[in-house]
RNA sequence: GUGGCUAUAGCUCAGCAUGGCAGAGCACCAGAUUGUGGAUCUGGCUGUCGCGGGUUCAAAUCCCGCUAGCCACCCCA
């Protein structure tokens, strides 16, 4: 009855395959290079972390209450698979001491995360961030500094052609008041509102501002606006962003409807996108400063700013935009030999590897064939051995560019291929 | 989480409205070429028709359920 069904990468996960690995390395690399030329340092943290911790972070986020890989383990500990990695991040720059050191803590990392939402091209369940932070600073320079790094990051990889948008939304201290004037504006409207914003009026009316249903969209032209409405150092952090994104040359499209889902966001919020297309969907990267979220794990109220980005959908746009990558290294020098010389094979083949990158075609087919797969994989150099020119230890080295073909002992071939 | 489309050879897909021998191209293997690649030609191999059930003499084809992918929402990255 069990018949078998080969089996398969689970839902939402995906093998980024050797062919694709490339590109992927480019963006990695390029992302490292240019967080250490702004002086950030790599962190690794675990995938897993308390399940408290993440939901602290963010109980009203879709990314939390809704999409959360959550699970006990067998010591009946509450655990989550990570979301995004800010939380962690943060909770790590305090076990490691890292706010003993000279303030700011400047972070990157990249690695895997996981939500629990319906896959779709460019959204899985595990996917990754590039999350670049700096812990421990109250600086606006230090937002627009974050900001530099991703718009650098991104220009260097080819998706310099990208739209910023920029928002401030106030601090404990100037967001409470603004939210009632929100709140009074809307209130009056209930009635005209989809379901969930009407749900939504009284809860977190941030919201409103970002919803896209087209029957509440009319309203939010006449909507106060909370850039009009901070308090005084937030007025101040906000201009000070500005005039530091200008000073950079960085341009940027104030969005007085950018919110952001997580609760901990505070004063500047900022996303990408290219430049040609709008849907949510497409979003590269976004971030901003989350000056309540040390406090919210526990910790001391320490103030810090960051920015994510995925990097399944930014691979994917290297791709539609044709950057260059360079072809992935195969192997050089392929050794063809005859059935039952394995042995010799690979002997050769280590002679070989002191000088250059080989394999050794093991398989069971004609020269022929064999020749074939050597033209289709690249190689440059290509050592044909018999049985009679093993015994005497040379072996016919053939130059696939050429044709050229000629007998070389075996231990001349790193000089004949360096 | 909601709605829609899709699933046939290793890959891309045709066949399905009207049930009746499981197909093409690519890839792979072999030969033309008396051990030597790319181009060309010839031949050959490859299938639980996503999974499970139902209708029927008969199901890739019609019906139901499930799973997975894609698209639009939702949300984000």
């Amino acid at each position: 009855m069990p018949r078998y069904e080969p089996m398969r990468a689970v839902r939402g996960m995906r093998d980024i395959l050797p062919k694709d690995r490339g590109i992927w390395r480019v963006a990695e690399k390029a992302a490292a290079d240019v967080a250490r030329r702004f002086g950030y340092e790599e962190i690794v943290t675990p995938v897993i972390e308390a399940a408290e911790l993440i939901e602290r972070v963010g109980e009203d986020t879709d990314a939390v209450a809704k999409e959360l890989y959550r699970f006990e383990d067998r010591g009946g500990r509450k655990l989550a698979l990570r979301p995004e990695a800010t939380a962690g991040v943060v909770r790590a720059y305090f076990e490691g001491h890292l706010n003993q050191l000279p303030q700011p803590a400047r972070l990157f990392l990249i690695g895997p995360m996981f939500r629990y939402n319906r896959p779709q091209k460019g959204r899985y369940r595990q996917f990754f961030q590039l999350d670049v932070e700096a812990i421990g600073g109250e600086s606006p320079a230090l937002d627009a500094e974050v900001i530099e790094i991703a718009a650098t990051w991104l220009r260097e990889i080819g998706l310099g052609d990208l739209r910023m948008d920029l928002n401030s939304i106030g601090d404990a201290k100037c967001r409470p008041a603004y939210l009632d004037l929100l709140r009074a504006y809307y209130r009056p409207l209930k009635d005209q509102l989809h379901g969930d914003c009407q749900r939504r009026l009284e809860s977190n009316p941030l919201l409103l501002l970002d919803c896209k249903v087209p029957q509440c969209q009319p309203f939010k032209v006449d909507a106060p606006r909370i850039t009009d409405h901070l308090c005084e150092e937030c007025a101040a952090a906000w201009t000070a962003v500005r005039r530091l994104l200008d000073a950079a040359g960085i341009e940027y499209r104030h969005d007085p409807y950018l919110v952001r889902g997580l609760d901990y966001y505070t004063r500047t919020v900022f996303e990408f996108y290219p430049a040609n297309r709008d849907g949510s969907q497409d979003a590269l990267g976004g971030g901003g400063r989350y000056d309540g979220l040390a406090e919210a794990e526990g910790w001391p109220a320490t103030p810090g700013v960051g920015f994510a980005s995925g990097l399944d959908r930014v691979t994917e746009m290297m791709k539609e935009t044709g950057a260059e990558v360079i072809a992935a290294p195969l192997a050089e020098v392929l050794v063809l030999a005859d059935a039952g010389l394995e042995v010799a094979a690979a002997e050769v083949a280590r002679i070989c590897r002191t000088a250059i990158s080989v394999a050794v075609d093991y398989e069971p087919k004609s020269l022929r064939a064999k020749m074939r797969s050597a033209n289709k994989l690249g190689s440059r150099w290509v050592v044909l051995l018999s049985a009679s020119e093993a015994g005497r230890r040379v072996a016919q080295l053939k130059n696939m560019a050429s044709g050229e073909q000629a007998e070389v002992a075996w231990d001349d071939l790193p000089a004949r291929l360096a």
